[in-house]
DNA sequence: TCAAAAACGTAGTATAGCTACATTTCGAAG
DNA sequence: CTTCGAAATGTAGCTATACTACGTTTTTGA
């Protein structure tokens, strides 16, 4: 993959990979990186401050054959908004700096997501969705931002929907579970230990655990009927943003969507009336899930 | 902006601005893109069966330079997926498509949100913050969601936070305010009618109130004390992901970065003793609304 | 201090991109 | 159907470009 070739760029000029003359070359690509991308070899030198051949010598130890492919890697990255140094932040950033890599972790992530995405998974999942009688969502902590999300949305479509975040809710939740009944389980880590006598009961209880996660061999991964993994960028640093929440909204409007368009049309014409009556009473469409609140 | 190249392409194949020999050209494009921006001039020509200035002429219609210029749009193109206007999920897709389209969709938002967030807003909304005495998040809907978001990660700063989702609750909570504290409010549309006594009350008894909001011309905004303008990608149809709620939850997080970093360094100390205390008693750091959740 | 190795630049070559111009194709008027 | 003109397309040739082989300089380590 070719997602980080920026941050490979500084990588390379802060490790001891590059000699004198190439770390130039690194830091005029790293401080004007739409020049560099443009100009000729003959020009790009003479900016610089280095022979042709040096250029190219960088090029390669960056693993690019050629300028073509170095100029392909450098368009790559600035039309996906790669940070020009770290992802994480460093104490004492400006706004903007702040603003510009919370951003960019977060398209750089979703843009993996998109490579990597099981979609055979998702399908198997909607199938789930489609047939249950009632779906419930669980989870803890920043999950259960997402778990509320998913329940903001899906009773729409006609299908009875609750959301958990709270361990013994949840516990006795799953109790009360029969089978045609779907629980989805979001949890990162896959590891959250209070979640699994919960996901144990329900399908003791004869109903089906989707478990959306991003480590696909984790424990709740395991226990669950069915598990959907969302790969994330790890980055423990406290200063990272939560990227994961991010990435399984997105799983969940996809769900969402793909339900939406399996029921018949009926129910979407029923959610545009709903829509439409949310924006006139409220003269604000915030109300409703489906307007870009 | 240069996001949305290979839609352009499409158009000016499907209109008429393009001859025979250069359609052969168009085709070619869409359906090897990666093969057309790595060919030379002559292999691209032979590859396509036309000469090489007609090769030329085709990027010169399409408002190109020359071919390295073409090339390096083509490279963002794909780096970026398909651009919004294409997001709309048609009826009927398969489940890679709405995976790749959802999330084409929401990068193209952040995309755009990072190149015109005001981040000057920002950093006087979080010098209010830091002076706070307390801090009250407001949302109705999708909006909510991000309150209570925001609600999970600020107190760790040691400013008590409050979330709330309840109209009825929202008044009852702007009556008891007071100069230093600090209400957020969440509202895309800034026309959440429903809020507003709340919003004046808040003033009324010296609150600081700041609105998050798409439209910076909305009543909403023009009654806060500060507005934050997020713009986002106007796309009111039934399939439409939503947005917005990711680009609000991306402001959330800059702004508690913004504010951790500002605070002392004790402060962040103790964020990491509690996640860490976390993931040792829960064997699960989805419970910390820092962990990667 | 000296020799080996790495770094770097010079000069030369093949090729790539580009342009001016010739040829062909197409459409409309006679 | 023929003829004329304009648009479309290809040919051939020039310039600058990317790349390489080799020679020079600098650095390194004993």
């Amino acid at each position: 993959m070719t997602t980080h070739f920026m941050i490979r760029v500084q990588t390379a000029r802060d490790a001891d990979e590059l000699s004198r003359q190439e770390r130039k070359v690194s830091e005029f690509v790293l401080s004007a990186p739409e020049e560099a991308m443009r100009l000729s070899l003959a020009r790009l030198a003479e900016a610089v401050g280095v022979s042709e051949p040096t250029v190219l010598r960088f090029c390669r130890k960056l693993g690019c054959a050629n300028l073509q492919e170095f100029r392909i890697k450098m368009a790559s990255a600035e039309a996906i908004g790669l940070p020009a140094t770290h992802a994480e932040i460093a104490p004492g950033s400006s706004m903007a700096d702040i603003a510009a890599r919370v951003l960019d972790f977060s398209v750089s992530n979703l843009d993996n997501l998109r490579r990597q995405i099981d979609t055979d998974a998702l399908q198997r999942i909607v199938d789930l969705l489609i047939g249950a009688r009632s779906i419930h969502f669980w989870g803890n902590g920043a999950s259960g931002i997402v778990a509320r999300d998913a329940q903001q949305k899906f009773p729409l479509f006609g299908i009875p929907c609750l959301a958990e975040t709270d361990s013994h809710q949840i516990l006795i939740n799953a109790s009360t579970l029969s089978a045609r009944d779907v629980v989805v389980v979001f949890s990162n880590t896959g590891r959250n230990s209070t979640m699994m006598p919960s996901v144990v009961a329900a399908r003791a209880n004869g109903a089906s655990v989707v478990v959306v996660t991003s480590n696909s061999g984790s424990p709740l991964a395991r226990a669950a009927s069915l598990a959907c993994c969302v790969p994330t960028l790890d980055n423990t640093d406290i200063y990272t943003p939560t990227i994961s929440r991010i990435a399984a909204l997105c799983v969940v409007d996809m769900l969402a969507i793909a339900v939406a368009q399996t029921r018949d049309s009926l129910a979407c014409r029923k959610i545009k009336t709903m829509k439409e009556t949310i924006v006139n009473v409220f003269r604000d469409d915030s109300s409703s899930p489906h307007g870009n609140e």
